[in-house]
Order: C-alpha cells, then structure tokens, then sequence
DNA sequence: TATACTATGGTCAGTAAAGGTCAAAGGGGA
DNA sequence: TCCCCTTTGACCTTTACTGACCATAGTATA
C-alpha cells in the first residue's frame, strides 16, 4: 500500500471515530507521514472529492486547518444525485468514485455489476471521444433501473 | 511449449495457490520470463478472457498492478455458457432473451439492471455498426461480476 | 493605523514508476 | 507456401510524489 492509501486510511479513521468531520492540520500530517505537505494536497484532490461523497473546508494563515467532512443523503436521495450529477459524459475514475459512493445503497453486487458495464475494458470497442458519454447513459439508465 | 504458454501456467499456478485470485506486476513478470512486458497482456488478452471465465483488474501508476481473479460459483455453469453464448456480438433482442433465462439466477433487480446497461437506450450513443459488439463486452463483463 | 513578520494552506510543473495499445516482424504447422 | 499465432518495440496514459513558488490570515510593532 502506498503512502497516499495510508494517509487516506488515517483520515478515514479519524472520520469513523468522529461521526463525519475531522478537522487536519497539514504540516503536522506531513510530518508525521514524513512526505511534503503538497502530498496532502494530492490525497484530498484524488480520494476526498465531492464525487467521493466528501466536503473539504479549509482556512490559511495563522491557525489554518484543513476540515473533511462525508456527506450522507438517503439512498434514494443519493441516487438521484448522483444521476444528476453524471451529466453528458463521465471518464472512469469519476464513474468508480460515484459508484463506490453508492455502495451501501446498491450493494455490494450491484455496484460491481454496473462498474463493470461502465469500465473501460467493457467499452473498449467504443472509441475515446465517444466513450465518455455511452458511459454516462450506461451508468444513468443502470442507476435509474436501479432505483 | 511456447513461452506464452509457459507464462500462463505460472499465473494458472499462482491461482491454484492462492484459492483463484493473483496480484502480478507486469514488469517483473516479463523480466522474470525474458520477455517484453507487452508479451503479458498479450498472454492475459488471449488465455484470461471472460470467455474463460477470468477477471482482470489493472492499476497504472506508481505502485501499479494486474490481478487475475478465475470466477467460481454455482450458478457458474449456466452463466459460463451465457458469456460463449454472447461471442463478438450480439442484438438487443438476443440479449434480452439471454437475460431472461438468467432471471433466477441473478434475481429480479440485477436482471433490469443488465438490460438496461445493453439497451439500445443506453447504447445511443454508439454507431449501429459497432453498437452489437459493445452490447457483448459489456453483458460478458457485467455477467462475470454477477456471479 | 500601516507595515512587517510568521504561520499556514494552495498550485503547478516536473520526474518516476507503473501498465496499455497497436502495428509490424517472426515462425511453425497444414 | 500460406495463414495464424507469437513476439517485439515504439509510443501513450495514468498514478504517485516532490519541490519551488504563491496566497492568505493572524500577530507584533513602528
């Protein structure tokens, strides 16, 4: 497991242990992972964002932290969102983040089913510019069938 | 024995050993056989195909990975000889057909969730020429995980 | 109050470490 | 010989990590 996967797993017990809201402080986080504090910046941006289910609140200068907080909406709700939020054309990182997302609400099952028929080896015959937006129809009429 | 085949029996004995699921890295797998690292896709895109009833699952980047999972279960039979039955491509009325004799098998819900991942709603989005080969990759994906 | 210092966090480009793709060349059997 | 399976290598994409430089906020001081 690489350093990125360790520090995401610190911020998520922290989160478990908290009820959904930790506040971090970067530096110290760096510190003790020993890596630069930009590396920080990299977990956040690649494992904690909106399409994850998680909010980031920050503040600089003297004093600055660094707030993650997980979002919970009802499983329907949440669905629902997550159709609207696929938009015309969704590339497979963001597809994987957003299903993983629903995982509670799909089970574990269902959420394999439909990353597979989302995954880039499944639309291998669709060529790149095109592939993003079947993409987002396969995942939109899967979720809505899904509901 | 050619040297493809020599590197599918070492993945089909890491297999045995670890109860159907192995972790390799491409790099040291074709350093360890001699060979060009594109030779291992090669051995995994023509031996480990759903046809055959292998998953792969991949991870680029720093720390990356390839990992082979053989799929097993009961209902395995009946799905294994879908996923031949589906070839290079197949027809939304076809693939309907297929789904309803699954029905039991994979249950009520994931049924239309399938159907709906290869409908030609879903599928708009792809040429008609090409729209019947997709349809198949993502049925032969989707099913393999439903098992 | 205005300015300067200090303590934070943010961005971005670069480097390294994987794996992916594809077309062309090689080779063995019918 | 011809065809199909193998093998190779050049080039591409993705992910991880680092470091230099930037922006902002609080605090001390002239």
């Amino acid at each position: 497991m690489g350093l990125s996967d360790m520090i995401a797993q610190f911020i998520l017990a922290g989160l478990e242990q908290s009820d959904g809201a930790v506040e971090l402080s970067r530096g110290s986080l760096a510190e003790r992972f020993g890596c630069v504090p930009s590396q920080i910046n990299y977990v956040l941006t690649t494992r904690f964002t909106p399409e994850h289910g998680y909010i980031i609140e920050t503040k600089r200068g003297g004093g600055g932290y660094i707030r993650v907080i997980r979002v919970r909406l009802s499983p329907r709700d949440l669905i629902m969102h997550t159709v609207n939020a696929v938009g015309d054309g969704i590339d497979s990182a963001s597809a994987s983040a957003l299903l993983q997302n629903l995982r509670d609400a799909l089970g574990e099952r269902l959420t394999a089913v439909i990353a597979a028929a989302c995954s880039d080896r499944a639309l291998r015959g669709v060529e790149p510019p095109e592939r993003d937006g079947v993409r987002a129809e396969i995942l939109k009429q899967c979720l809505l069938r899904a509901l």
